[in-house]
DNA sequence: GTCAACAATCTTGTATACAAGAAATAGCAT
DNA sequence: ATGCTATTTCTTGTATACAAGATTGTTGAC
């Protein structure tokens, strides 16, 4: 096994998380990951501190840490919070952004829009990150743009099984489009209020995430 | 010194990074705190790795963590992040509070009032710190209410300054009163907005939040 | 056969030893 | 005296040894 840095111990673990290699409940066997990654028992318990922090994992006294992936009421709750985030970003960017960055909207845009019409769910989902990321850096508020970042993350894997649903790319396209508007009007009301419905999980989308989560649990 | 558990450690330097006992920039020695507790290096590193985390300090590899407080900018884009948290905060609050609640936060209110007439700068902190999380309770989401009460404590000693200004008290108090007619009356946008310019901190403000900065820093 | 108690084993938590890099200091040359 | 280099010392980062608690397995009694 190659030399491995502390920190990317930590961001591996993190990574396995996202990805569903480690499910929910799933004990981190210190010494076992030890072995894994080729390094003793510190460093891995270092890294471990850092998901239990982040909130990944859960730490019983003299038991072990656990994963603890959120549950349907969880993701509720984060994707809840994401689009008030989001909602607070677009209302902010609205207020400040920069030509540059409306024209760089612009080009994702016309990315994202030509991934609909070749029906590419990847493509089209990197072009959502990066619109959404230039958003929240044109809040000018590098720590609300750091913790919109930060819950993107979290659930960047489940955004991305939602876009898999049909007519689901097309919607949020659409909406896209609008959000762009607005930020170019000065429009921060519906800016934010668009982002938030962009966003938020409601109706039926909520038992789409739910059958998600069923399947990913297996 | 006392037997003292592992996560205590974490909590107790947190403290002392919040209380501004640590000041910017300051070194925390591993050893010397590790003296300090009556503890190995191994349990401070852990804790350290949290106030990492955390953002609460910065590590540079193979020189040591450094306590990181929050400059003006920093403070600047922190407080008009909790303004929208706490906006959104009001905004799913006037949608799903409790009449119990409501009750509670007039309850609070009226022993804010008591504590404006009285001057009684530590009563109305306390008072307000409690209508705020009752706030953050009646979203209904406990995702957002963690992230709400995590930044609000960050930010806890900051406020707390402010009130000492003139007329601060008063004006706080009457928001207050603002922000409960708007969630009896389940209007979202007015508690949200209400709930945002109660926490920014706008012209004047921001000159009185630097003036504390620097006193803080001597 | 089942349950309980005890023992063996395993895991976490802590201390300490060791390795490696950074800062400080001393020595040397100009 | 000053600036550069080398060595020393100190600090962090990692591995390992040890202690304490939890889990599991076994044995024995009923």
């Amino acid at each position: 096994m190659e030399k491995i840095r502390p920190n990317e111990i930590a961001d591996a673990l993190e990574e396995l998380v996202f990805t569903g290699e480690f499910k929910d409940g799933d004990r981190l066997d210190e010494i076992t990951l030890a072995a894994r990654f080729g390094v003793s028992r510190t460093p891995i318990r270092e890294a471990l501190q850092r998901l239990v922090v982040s909130g990944l994992a859960e730490q019983l006294p003299r038991r072990g840490v656990f994963i603890r992936q959120p549950g349907p009421m969880d993701l509720m709750e984060m994707f809840e919070t994401m689009a008030e985030i989001e909602a607070a970003c677009g209302r902010l960017a609205a207020l400040r952004i920069s030509d540059t960055a409306l024209g760089t909207l612009e080009q994702t845009n016309a990315r994202c829009q030509a991934a609909v019409t070749a029906g590419d769910v990847d493509g089209y989902y990197r072009g959502n990150q990066q619109f959404h990321q230039v958003i929240y850096h044109e809040t000018g508020n590098s720590f609300l743009e750091h913790e919109a970042l930060r819950l993107n993350r979290r659930l960047s894997a489940f955004r991305r099984v939602q876009l898999r649903w049909r007519g689901r790319m097309a919607q949020s396209m659409a909406e896209h489009e609008t959000v762009v508007m607005a930020l170019r009007d000065g429009n921060a009301v519906l800016a934010a209020d668009t982002l938030r419905s962009h966003v938020a999980v409601q109706g039926e989308r909520f038992h789409q995430l739910i059958a998600s989560l069923r399947m990913a649990a297996q």
